[in-house]
DNA sequence: ATTATATGTTAACACTGTTAATATAACCCT
DNA sequence: AGGGTTATATTAACAGTGTTAACATATAAT
């Protein structure tokens, strides 16, 4: 290996450690509260030094946003590969949506709250890889199968697969955004959501 | 009029002005960019005189919110006077609690992101009167109307109207903020999720 | 007329993201 | 091995934020 690639490959490696390390204090602190400087300090770094790694704070929290859709897209692919039905595969997948949403409301806010103009333009969204895109073509696939295994409504994949992750979206930007109104239990209005959405859309 | 009363009564219209003002700068520049010394600029006043009549910055944007939401509670209201049907009603109320997100996606920003914790613990929101609860009754009460007369599903009413509120909130916060995705038309979009969800909870 | 209060301003504090200028260390090549 | 180049990190600064303390002035009460 050259010792320009050695380099790089060091550079690439300091790169992860701070993003993890960023990963780790945005969970801890919350969304709002993460700063370039408090994390800088954190890390014992100056701020600067951060910016010879990431262009600016939007690109660095939609490099975590990246690494929680990879945890995600992986867990899609697993329920997709485990289960024989497809409806069940659908209902679990939301149904760990939701968890994952609830127990890690901070991740959950950078993962779907960051300004992702990053991806400019929408057209372009769906054409340039990343984990995002992935994880929702993943998706995708499963209401695709519930569909051709006739157990969906015959309708616009697209259409129907944005309406459940929407509504999903909903259930938990809600509770963990407005968090000053008497919800109703979690649990109990989850599977309230999801049972009605299946129902709604079933042939 | 004791001459405390008057300068009670300027004092209060002063503040409505103010307000106005803030929720009309807020609606053009949009929520991110609403900061209160270019709004103090813009009225022509310094940050520290707003101060004199809104503790705060989230004070001022909870205002603003109670005005938005008044009208809001207006338009519930009209609805379920001069809807028969209230299946109808209900229907009604979803689309154009949608088409208000889409056309003022700077007010529905504050209708459901300022900080709310203002209203401190979740039992006080229902207890303290608050154009927000009202909304929220007034639509559970034509969401109460639907099972009333047989035509949605009885279940808890409270589940109920927060599974319709959430997932209409998951359409106009996706759509508002996460710009760079491909959604599907809005019009479809919208039209697919109220029929899948009245579907879902239909008798 | 003098005291008290209401109203508004300036200056400052403690933050934020970000960039320009600068120092130091590491590497490359002759 | 030494001089030049590049990579890395730092300090200082800019422009902005919400908010408060200290201060001035106009109005009302006594």
């Amino acid at each position: 290996m050259g010792i320009k690639e050695k380099r790089a490959h060091y550079k690439e490696e300091f790169r992860r450690e701070i993003l993890n390390a960023a990963r780790e204090l945005f969970i801890k602190e919350g969304c709002e509260k993460f700063s370039m400087r408090k994390f800088a300090d954190k890390i014992g770094y100056s701020p600067t030094t951060i910016y010879l790694y990431f262009k600016n704070k939007d690109e660095l929290l939609l490099a975590i946003c990246e690494e929680v859709s990879e945890e995600f897209l992986t867990n899609l692919r697993h329920i997709r590969a485990s289960q024989s039905n497809p409806l069940d595969a659908l209902r679990q997948a939301l149904l760990d949506f939701i968890d994952f949403g609830f127990e890690n409301p901070n991740e959950y806010k950078v993962f779907f709250f960051t300004r992702l103009n990053v991806y400019s333009a929408p057209k372009e969204f769906m054409e340039k890889k990343s984990m995002r895109r992935d994880s929702y073509l993943e998706f995708r696939a499963i209401v695709e199968d519930c569909v051709e295994a006739g157990k969906l409504r015959r309708m616009d994949i697209d259409i129907l697969t944005q309406v459940f992750a929407i509504s999903i979206h909903g259930l938990l930007s809600m509770t963990i955004y407005n968090i000053s109104f008497p919800w109703a239990e979690r649990q109990v209005l989850s599977v309230a959501l999801v049972d009605g959405l299946l129902r709604g859309y079933r042939t």
